[in-house]
DNA sequence: TAGTCTATCCTTAGCGG
DNA sequence: TCCGCTAAGGATAGACT
């Protein structure tokens, strides 16, 4: 779409019943879900316990609770002494037990749920973030001229000191007795005990700012 | 009062536990007010039906309700706008209802869980991947001398390539009018609306199974 | 403890996909 | 229905009263 003025900003909306039945469905979802918020910040903020019931206009019951809202049910109920006989409450509190365990239950496992989610979006938003990071990874035909330019310059760049490097390696073993593959199968690098410590690359001129995945180039 | 600044204007607040206990004691009064106010506005809009219980840290309680706490406590529990008179029983199946679908919402949550867990256990896997198949990624002086003769053999094929497609890409510049960064700060690619077909460096020889990304060398 | 003020930050109405 | 976006309107941290 074109940058002009695409989309309309809130509009000052009177408070009382929205007649238009998509509508209130939509500001039911998303005031619904913002109240939940405000009361799970005043949670965290404050360390206090909530518990929140919301009957739809389709009669469904939505709910929230911190730790879990039957829980809050409960303490309510027993600070504010309901008409009821004492004996019905013993075995009212009974059942609130069997409940809360599989409330907790439930609330536990949202909490790692969430936890989970979080991880698979953060790995997946690395992900991406790489893909727009190291754009010389894309398909080569995919590249601009610039680009492709540049990339040139970084791969002779590169190459020279992959040659370095490979020379290196090989001076130090012409100056070692050891061969290459041992007798035992012992791969050729397997007799660096000890890397090269001079990081050759770290410190390349012209290197674009392009890095090997750690930095190097 | 002066115009210039007089007071600081809202700040951002990490959502955690506030350690001064008069600053929680405000926000939580102010916090409080608002999520009951923001209940209102539901019930208004939307025509439904809310309970809000709070413990303050201080142990007060603190609810909002529309109508009014109990009856939506009550309906809560009972799944049943009905009063309980006397139909005790009724009361019973709806509660086991309400167990039942606490236990439903359990499972259906449970293999959410799984199914996120495993999307996670994936992206990781894949990441894990990846870092060994492309192996010649890792910091040069962490490679051996096999693996540096293989990259920079690779490195001279590839700078081969890169030569070429640069070549091409100018050499179709050159029999064009348009200039390579137009007047409107047209990127100089932006010229191609299609993009070169040929995949150069899909069938490139000397290979040696690397592959850029998405198979190309 | 509660109310007011202001500069920000956050929420969400209206659209579009 | 649910997602995202944009911008107007609303909520509120901090300071003061």
């Amino acid at each position: 779409m074109v940058k002009g003025k695409s989309t309309s900003g809130r509009q000052k909306i009177p408070i009382e019943k929205i007649p238009k039945k998509s509508h209130l469905q939509v500001t039911f979802s998303k005031r619904r879900l913002g109240l939940f918020k405000k009361a799970s910040e005043l949670c965290t903020l404050c360390g206090v316990e909530i518990g929140i019931i919301v009957f739809s206009p389709a009669e469904k019951a939505f709910s929230f609770g911190h730790p879990n809202v039957e829980s809050i049910i409960d303490r309510f109920l027993t600070r504010n002494p309901a008409p009821d006989s004492g004996a019905h409450q013993l075995v009212e509190a009974h059942r609130n037990a069997n409940v809360r365990d599989l409330s907790m239950q439930l609330t536990q496992l949202q909490n790692q749920f969430e936890v989970e989610k979080k991880r698979g979006d953060d790995l997946d938003q690395s992900r991406k973030l790489r893909q727009r990071q190291f754009w010389w990874e894309s398909p080569i035909d995919e590249l601009g001229l610039q680009e492709l330019q540049l990339l040139k310059l970084s791969m002779e760049e590169l190459k020279k000191n992959v040659e370095k490097q490979t020379n290196k390696i090989l001076m130090e073993h012409n100056s070692m007795s050891s061969p290459i593959v041992g007798p035992n199968g012992v791969r050729y690098y397997d007799v660096f005990e000890k890397k090269p410590e001079i990081k050759m690359f770290s410190t390349a001129p012209n290197a674009y700012n392009l890095h090997f995945n750690h930095g190097y180039l």
